[in-house]
DNA sequence: TAGGTTTGTTTAAAACTTGAACCAAGCCCG
DNA sequence: CGGGCTTGGTTCAAGTTTTAAACAAACCTA
């Protein structure tokens, strides 16, 4: 079968998505490296932990909402516990598991890079897009999302829906 | 002045575009890793210079259409002439500046990768799209990229209008 | 209980990024 | 012309991140 190339106005698209993409994470890495001495995915991390019921979350679960491998996010975690940010604790119902729990002083670095993060991501993004925009972007993106996730992390146990993942937070 | 937080339908783009851009990339990177060799920068580093005047560019202007640093650039540029996919070539009317010039090896390489790479970028992207939330996207993007270019390459040489490069590309 | 899975970490090697420092070449202006 | 500033590009050192493979412990199911 031939290759169904990029249409004109799909190739404009996708140019300018890719340059977007890169500015965009480029200036949130840099203005939270400024701020808050730690770069867009730690942030992260800070935040969902600061979301979750206790401000705990187990490192699979963590990494699945992070969309990042549990190695990658091992990595994160050993530095932001270093650092105080937040705690390891072990499990009760599974010995193996271990939770990632948010720190006083994680919260409170979260609670003081948040208003500086917030701008910068209005600034650059939301201030220039219509309300109709933002739907949109949601719309499209979400699509995306979707698309790539169901396809990815595809394991056999995705397919008997009796071992699925149901993860009562362990907390 | 206080902070204005993000409404509930930008916290739902928000994150929606954060997963996507970066399930999105990691797979692109992912499929050229496995399929050509290399990252998707360095394959964008080809393509741009297959579609440029003699398939050849000057350092600085092509770190400005790839978004960036010289210096980024030059290390990875120095990969692609050590894997023989692009050559240096001196610059006749400025002895400072250097071109990235792709070689008949990095031209076939280009080719023979990119029709995998149309097909990942179109299954996970464009398929999943209509074709007016292709013209959003790009309407979405362009305005974004728009408002962090002018922000953050800002130089003085930006404000004096006769100074502003002109690049005939040197070719 | 055996066999297969899942969790999370470790390890070692690469790859990448950054920022500053630097040199050579170009440009400006008195 | 010649000093002084700017630009183009590279180099360097340091640190960060990423990956993949291997692993042990704990789980689960038959």
């Amino acid at each position: 079968m031939t290759t169904r190339w990029l249409t004109p106005e799909e190739q404009r698209a996708w140019r300018a998505y890719v340059a977007a993409s890169l500015l965009l994470e480029d200036a949130i890495d840099r203005q939270l490296q400024q701020d808050a001495g730690m770069p867009h995915l730690y942030y992260s991390i800070l935040s969902v932990l600061s979301e979750s019921p206790e401000r705990r979350l187990r490192m699979t679960d963590l990494a699945e909402r992070l969309k990042i491998t549990r190695s990658r996010l091992t990595y994160a975690v050993t530095r932001l516990e270093k650092d105080g940010l937040l705690r390891r604790e072990a499990c009760r119902y599974d010995k193996r598991g271990s939770i990632a729990a948010l720190t006083d002083e994680g919260f409170t670095v979260l609670e003081r890079a948040a208003p500086g993060h917030v701008d910068t991501v209005r600034s650059f993004l939301f201030d220039r897009l219509s309300e109709e925009q933002v739907g949109q972007l949601e719309e499209i993106t979400a699509a995306i999302a979707q698309g790539l996730q169901e396809d990815g992390t595809r394991t056999a146990a995705d397919d008997v829906p009796w071992r699925r993942r149901s993860s009562p937070a362990c907390s």
